[in-house]
DNA sequence: TTGACGCATGCCGATATCGGAATATGATGC
DNA sequence: GCATCATATTCCGATATCGGCATGCGTCAA
């Protein structure tokens, strides 16, 4: 085996160091393909293969206007990643941790709404 | 190139499903090799093996006791990773963003103290 | 010193990755 | 239809990964 298929798994597609970029970069706002391309310094084909696998991850979502298709960020992929790292931090700060587990409760309050 | 080297990169480290559960073992306490490869169902060289890589990148720290070497949580380096993905989270969430932004000016000025 | 134990390392094969270049697909406009 | 633009896909080579197995190295006890 190598390892896990980065289509199927959201930490493998973030581990990219040009993936994270991209994601970072839609953050401002849906852009087509060789704009991204073109910010980031990266070739057509090649951001294209990246964003087919944030795509496949779902972390983003396309939409096509006329030749172009525009790409947009769909964070909530991100959310367990975020949550997993989140478990550690009582291992880097010691003190927020109540109010931290009050914001979270508040969250989830809100969620179920 | 492939990917980029995984023990130069904290997300790349945590890419894999394997060595994620190695640092949530940790959270509960160090442990030797042989120990962690048997909870977790892996051989010992492949324990050894993940346990080099996060060693590397300054995940988890060791220390020889008589013949065995406990490894333990030092999950500070998840952190940068924790604060990337929470950048995303307005994207999934809009209405606490007032009262994480506080959370974390709390946190920032009681590191700055 | 010798043996046993714990762990690390080296080698191997199979596989997946990334980047580049060429090319295919699709949509638009003339 | 045909040329053009935007994007996706394919093929390729180089490389890094992971798992398994065997082995090396260090430590302890007898």
């Amino acid at each position: 085996m190598a390892r896990a298929a980065t289509t199927s798994d959201v930490f493998n597609a973030i581990a990219e160091p040009q993936r994270r970029a991209i994601l970072a970069l839609l953050r401002t706002g849906e852009r087509p393909v060789t704009e991204m391309a073109q910010e980031l310094g990266m070739t057509q084909p090649g951001a294209s293969k990246h964003l087919r696998v944030l795509r496949e991850v779902g972390l983003v979502q396309d939409r096509k206007v006329g030749k172009q298709r525009l790409y947009a960020l769909d964070a909530g992929g991100l959310r367990p990643g975020h949550e997993w790292t989140g478990g550690f931090e009582r291992f880097w700060s010691e003190s927020f941790d109540r109010l931290d587990a009050y914001v979270q409760d508040l969250k989830q309050a809100r969620q179920e709404e």
